[in-house]
Parts: C-alpha cells; sequence; structure tokens
DNA sequence: CGTCTTCTTGATCGCATTCAACGTGTGTGG
DNA sequence: CCACACACGTTGAATGCGATCAAGAAGACG
C-alpha cells in the first residue's frame, strides 16, 4: 500500500505480484530483488543508473540535496510503488531506505517498452502517472501556500487515510523527515505537533506513536487552506 | 514551445499538427478547435470534465485557489502542451488564459487510449509524462527550499533557458501570477526584480521586458541552492 | 484628461528559523 | 544492574525573512 497518495488506486490481489498500479504487472524480463538496510541509499542524485525499482516491502524516502546541507524530500515510498524511473538516463533524486527494504530492479528501458506493448498496462501506468503528477502538484499547494500547522495537520490527516484499520499511525520516519518533506525545520514541526497535542487534535502514544482524536477538526483546517478537497 | 519546462523535448516540426511530444501525434478523432481570450477560465476546480487539452497557440495557467482567496500556480502551459488531463472525471485545478488562446480539446478517455494503442506513442507520452512529473518535483524544491531572491532568480534563469533567441525576455504574466506561481507575494516578487537589479544581475526594460546581464551570477545563485543542476 | 489596473516602495508585524539547552529513549559495556 | 554514549525529540529565547498594511508611481485605455 502506498504510502501518502492522494489517489489510491486499487490493490487488490497484491501479494502475489507486486502490482504497478492496481491489477497490472510487469512483463519485464524477470528483476532482480535486492536488500537494503535502514539507512542505505539506494541511488544517487546525477548517477548514470539504467535501472528502476519498485518497493516490495518497507519505506524509501527520496530527496534532493542543497548545497547548504538542507534537504528536501520529493516523495515518500511504499509497498508496490515505482521509483527511480527517469525519463532520462541518470538519476535525479538521491533515494535512501527508511527502513529495512526489499526492492525489485528493472532495466529502465525495457520497463518502458514492456509497458508500451500492452495497451491495457499502458492505460493503468499512464493513469498511474498522471496520479503521481497530481500527487506532486498537491505538494505545491502546501509547500507554498500552507502554514507550519497546516502542512503538519494535512500530512498526518493523508497519513491516516491510509491507514489499515486503527486510528493509530505510527510514524517510521524521523522529525527531520517529516521536516525535511514539509520544507519546515525539525524544530517547527516539533512545536506543531505540541500545538496539535493542546488543541486536543492528536494524542502523543509515543514520539513516533499517534492517535487523531479530533479527525474532523484536522480534516476542517486543512481544507479551510484548500479550498476543496 | 513549452513555457516553463526543465526537462525539454525535440519539438521539431511541430507546425503541421502540435505534437504530444516531440514526433507523436494523437491519432484521436477530429479534435474540435477552442478560442478563449485573455483571462477566460477554461475549466474550473472540482468540474466534471471527459475532455483534455492541447494548446495551440498562447499562454495558459493552471492554479488552485485556498480558502482565504490565495492561489498556487500549479503550472504555466505553453504551445503544443497538454493540459486538463486527469486520471479520474473532474478536474483538480482551474484553468486560465493569460492570453488570448487557441486550444484544441480531446476526449479524455479516447486521448488515453488512443495513446495506448500506439507503442511509439506510448514510449513518447510515458517520457513526456515522466518529464512533468519531474519538472513538478523540481519545483518542490524550489516552494520548500529557496528563498525568495533564489525563486525568482531560478524562475527567471529557467525562462531564459527556452527562449528564442535574444537575450531579451517577455513576461507575458503579470507580477502576481509569479508570485502565486513561486509561494511568494506580489510585493516580495517586486523587491526580488529590485534586488536583482541593484546587483546588476538583470536590466529591466519595462516592467514586463528585461535582460539577463549576468546569467553566470544568477546561475550560480540558483545552484547555490540546488547542489547539481 | 481621468480612471483603472499593475507595479513599486516604505513601515510594521508575525511566523518560522536559528541558536541553545534540556529531555528521552535505546543500545553497549562495565 | 547501572553508567555512559549517542541519536532523537522537545522547549525556550532571539533573530530575520517574507507577509501585511499603506501609499504612491507608472502604464494602459477610453
Amino acid at each position: 500500500m502506498s504510502v501518502l497518495s492522494t489517489y489510491q488506486e486499487n490493490n487488490s490481489q497484491s501479494h502475489s505480484e507486486p502490482a504497478v498500479s492496481g491489477r497490472v504487472r510487469p512483463v519485464t524480463t524477470p528483476a532482480s530483488v535486492k536488500h537494503y538496510k535502514a539507512g542505505e541509499t539506494i541511488y544517487f542524485e546525477g548517477e548514470e543508473s539504467p535501472y528502476c525499482f519498485q518497493l516490495i516491502d518497507g519505506l524509501v524516502k527520496e530527496y534532493n540535496t542543497l548545497e547548504d546541507g538542507g534537504c528536501q524530500i520529493i516523495e515518500f515510498y511504499g509497498d508496490g510503488e515505482i521509483f527511480g524511473l527517469t525519463e532520462i538516463r541518470e538519476q535525479l533524486h538521491t533515494a535512501e531506505a527508511i527502513t529495512d527494504c526489499s526492492v525489485k530492479c528493472f532495466q529502465r528501458d525495457r520497463f518502458i517498452s514492456s509497458i508500451a506493448c500492452s495497451t491495457d498496462m499502458t492505460e493503468q501506468f499512464v493513469l498511474n502517472l498522471l496520479a503521481r503528477l497530481h500527487r506532486s502538484q498537491d505538494r505545491l499547494v502546501m509547500l507554498g501556500r500552507m502554514t507550519a500547522l497546516q502542512k503538519v495537520s494535512t500530512f498526518l490527516f493523508r497519513l491516516s487515510g491510509m491507514n489499515d484499520d486503527s486510528e493509530e499511525i505510527h510514524l517510521k520516519m524521523t522529525r527531520q523527515d517529516i521536516a525535511d518533506y514539509l520544507g519546515l525545520t525539525i524544530e517547527t514541526v516539533s512545536r506543531a505537533f505540541g500545538e496539535l497535542k493542546k488543541l486536543g487534535w492528536i494524542k502523543l502514544i509515543s514520539s513516533r506513536k499517534l492517535v487523531l482524536t479530533d479527525l474532523e477538526a484536522i480534516r476542517s483546517s486543512v481544507s479551510e487552506a484548500t479550498s476543496l478537497r
């Protein structure tokens, strides 16, 4: 299941073979599976790479490094999601395992041409790409126009939207990761958590586990920012 | 030619038939051409719409409106570019003509399936979508991690990169549009222009026409922000 | 000429950053 | 078991960048 996709797709029988998007499975050449420990880098920004990847299990962050040592996380990837697929030969971001990961590697060119050769798969894949595009575009609004509190609210709200069952959210990433995802500092994120707690909107079980105690309040503060969503 | 694409594609014979991406042309049913005057809205956020569009001529902005009246421009679209193509039935953003525009309308579903039925076209289109995705992701870094001056520098630098020939840049959009694109206010954008002028990096011919007089300084200030680009 | 929109400039305010110190949790070795 | 180290998280105080409020200048157009 994906980690932060606003536009969820039907991941029906995703156990036998990790799907590209919903029911599609790559007909590509048997791909190799690699394992990464938490903290390991999968590829680097600017690196020539003929591969793209599908996450079988774990959590991956993809980010850009800035001159001053800063960092902007482009996206978190969860089970089944494709990443590292570029339109040019080199990787545009750095990818790093947040938790221990199992990853399927594909030859980029073969992957694309195998997508192209099946009409059904193409449609699914194009729709998946469009969904990813819009996920990214949603974040433009987030980064460009929201306050710190709204950013963190929205982040938690979307996480909860894809929660298995319980109301309890387990954060697999650090505060620093969240900050780098939201274009904030770690301190501001921490303060936002404190503020949300004080408002009674969330309850912190531990620093990594929390419950959204007032989902409606969070929802409305989110859509106070975005006009309709 | 596209307006703000970091990843440019070869728009070779784009005169006879506006291309999807490079040499591809939609085999879709003969599409109707519509004309919009500057300021007219092409579609609204949340609107049910079976169409997607290809800009023949003009400049279009796509944006999201916020509760407080604020606005985040998702993207500017220039000649030949596809917009309004979503993975669901409704439009996610509002599109508005900045200049007078000619626009080709396609049936969304037919458009996608016609893409899918030709292997060659699919590959081109997927690469185009990937380029658009990365264009959007680049902006995440911009919005999340850059100062106002860096945002405006980067904006102008990328505009110049797709300039026809001369060093002179003609801004077809207002300061407000630029602000809404960069997640700033109109005042801050204006001040940034002033600062760049004072630094001797740009020369303002008029408020809408300018020359990048020190491209290297601008370039380096941009890549002071991003580690490598 | 006047009106309207767009753009610029100045003064002040506030939110997020920065700098700094203090907690908290976890794992390691004595 | 405790002692210690180290990474992660929280909290406080001061600073600064961009927003806000406000006024005026510059174009565009009839």
